[in-house]
DNA sequence: AAGGCGGGGTC
DNA sequence: GACCCAGCCTT
């Protein structure tokens, strides 16, 4: 039999093992919290950290993020993934700074960027009060430990899940309780080769009992991604700098800056004028990059091409930028993945040569 | 190359 | 509610 309930064995080791250094529990204040557990949405604690570390100093409080312009958040968010987060918590920072902070879960759900396993982290991790969260760590453990075994992809295994993590939540220490949770899944209940020998909750474990540990949660078998193929402008003016394009405020990269981007090469020319732009030579294809997305993979070639000097590039989404700040790691720009990763390459290339 | 991962918007 | 969208890191 199993030497106490799920809560205390996991408490318990939770004191000896659990991670108590993290930058967000010290000092453990509800801005603190909220802005760490939407950078921990779909994102690992490692990742995290450093990005945590440069918004919180440049935003300590509610109010210096609810005064920021979009642009700035955005570019200490860029490299995260999922922009509308970031701009979700701007917004939600601005209509906190007007409303007060929410005092209860339901409060904090209402917000935008803040469902209902956010909400409970953040009730738990800083007003250190019960609630149930159920995050991808916690499904793979409730998964494993309650033996479901039906699709994650399946309303019904979701409620089973909330379920499971309800049956096993406990009224005492909710803060530590919910991090131990998140640890043990992030640390000992992973996905692939489960450390079960060093789990507190492996005595009563379903999946482990009848070992099914790599065949627990259960998901349906993806389709293969559909393509896309893209042009991606590498525009440069005489002073050497290159033109970049703000993206439309929502959908793919929303707000981020890029490469001008078209369908096939033969749109260059047209596009460039569309700009006020002449192109000084032929488009030549400097290199070439994948990126994959949720729902297709993007095959880019990128294509260079000098231009002459602007007559009026007054439009408000293009600038031309000076390509070394952006192999800045200091970026005031923000960027996508793909493309900050492009122009630092490009950049070492060049300091290589030199 | 493929797996994993919360929440918003739309109908 | 059902369905679609989104972008990194790890394995």
């Amino acid at each position: 039999m199993a030497s106490g309930s799920f809560a205390t064995r996991l408490l318990q080791w939770f004191s000896e093992h659990g991670r108590h250094d993290l930058p967000w529990q010290h000092p453990r204040t509800p801005y603190r919290v909220w802005v760490s557990e939407v950078m921990l949405q779909q994102t690992q604690v490692s990742t995290v950290i450093p990005y945590f570390q440069r918004f919180l100093q440049r935003f300590p409080d509610l109010y210096s993020l609810a005064g920021a312009e979009q642009d700035e958040v955005l570019a200490l968010w860029a490299g995260l993934g999922y922009y509308a987060r970031g701009r979700n918590l701007h917004k939600a920072a601005q209509l906190m700074a007007q409303n007060g902070i929410p005092e209860d879960q339901a409060g904090w759900a209402a917000l935008p960027g803040i469902g209902p396993s956010t909400a409970a982290a953040i009730i738990a991790q800083a007003y250190n009060q019960p609630a149930v969260i159920l995050d991808g760590n916690v499904k793979r453990v409730m998964a494993r430990h309650a033996g479901v075994d039906t699709p994650l992809e399946h309303k019904s295994t979701l409620d089973q899940l909330w379920a499971a993590a309800r049956e096993r939540a406990c009224d005492q220490h909710p803060a530590d309780y919910t991090q131990a949770i998140m640890d043990l899944g992030a640390s000992v209940c992973r996905r692939s080769q489960p450390e079960c020998e060093r789990c507190p909750v492996a005595e009563d474990c379903y999946a482990r009992l009848h070992h099914l540990q790599q065949d627990l949660p259960v998901r349906v078998r993806k389709k293969a991604l559909p393509e896309r193929n893209r042009v991606f402008l590498w525009l440069e003016n005489p002073q050497g700098e290159v033109l970049l394009e703000q993206r439309p405020p929502s959908g793919i990269w929303g707000g981020l800056y890029s490469l001008p981007v078209v369908m096939t090469a033969d749109e260059i020319e047209c596009s460039a004028q569309k700009w006020g732009l002449q192109l000084a030579a032929q488009p030549q294809r400097i290199s070439h990059f994948g990126h994959r997305f949720t729902h297709f993979k993007l095959n880019a070639e990128v294509h260079y091409a000098p231009v002459s000097s602007s007559s009026a590039v007054s439009e408000s989404q293009i600038r031309f930028v000076d390509p070394h700040d952006l192999a800045d790691p200091e970026i005031s720009i923000a960027l996508p993945k793909p493309l900050s990763r492009l122009f630092q390459q490009t950049y070492a290339d060049k300091a290589k040569l030199l």
